[in-house]
DNA sequence: ATTGACATTTGCCATTTGGCGAATTATAAT
DNA sequence: ATTATAATTCGCCAAATGGCAAATGTCAAT
């Protein structure tokens, strides 16, 4: 292997394999990956889906989203909590009496509350501006 | 909607479409997805790949490690969510999605969703058991 | 009622993924 | 050298994804 060279994905994949010391048949049997996809995988004839990533990463000692940033799928990790600050400009925050409250609720119940809100929002577009003032 | 259904991704992402009050063509053109695909995708047709989950995740506001877990892709939520999450146990858990959703809107609004809930809780209180099962 | 613009859905098909089973290669034992 | 076993690769095809173009649905204006 040339130490120079960008490594692809299905070659990490491989070594990695070798160093935890598995055939591609031992990672098939943990992973429930067959065989023969793993190594064309392994040969970038194949390129895994994150179904087929999800199920290696485990045997093969990798954390999922570190995993998943090799193979594209996800930014890489740091960039990601930039962006969670930013997904919270508009509001900002949860306000926590709502947060404390909505929790006490089943799951299936907070995104009730959810869906009728967005029902309401709609509902809201529709009346014109004066009206509000009323 | 039905309130004591859990929602499935496709409900999820079409849900937090008309959030953002983008139509699918408006997803479409942000995102790079075209719009039948979409269309399937909100319907249950198609289950979307990890490049597509990538695509939609900026436009529709979602974190991708978020959207992933939604998916089932991902095993672990977003941990920033997730300790907001744990800092509110009242003995319960919010739910991701619900919390994300939630704290993009104004305070004001946050607590309207309070309003909801008791008016939620009221209808069933005069809902016989039996029409709850229905 | 019709018409036009926009939004969503559907038909179709190319491409890709993933697994079964067979073929080939590699390795160890004799 | 041969033989047996293990490991990897290859042929093939079913299933799923994803996009183009057409069809259908919705809504507002006339």
């Amino acid at each position: 292997m040339d130490s120079g060279k960008i490594l692809s994905l299905g070659e990490i994949i491989r070594q990695q394999r070798l160093m935890m010391s598995l055939t591609q048949g031992e990672l098939a049997k943990k992973s429930g990956v067959s065989p023969s996809h793993l190594g064309r995988i392994e040969k970038g004839e194949r390129f895994p889906s994150a179904r087929i990533l999800r199920r290696i990463a485990g045997p093969l000692g990798f954390d999922e989203n570190e995993l998943f940033a090799l193979a594209g799928y996800l930014s890489s990790p740091s960039p990601g909590i930039a962006e969670e600050g930013a997904s919270y400009v508009g509001g900002g925050r949860l306000d926590p009496y709502v947060g404390k409250v909505l929790s006490q609720e089943p799951v299936e119940v907070q995104r009730a509350v959810i869906g009728v809100l967005s029902l309401l929002k709609g509902i809201a577009k529709g009346i014109p501006q004066e009206r509000l003032k009323d």
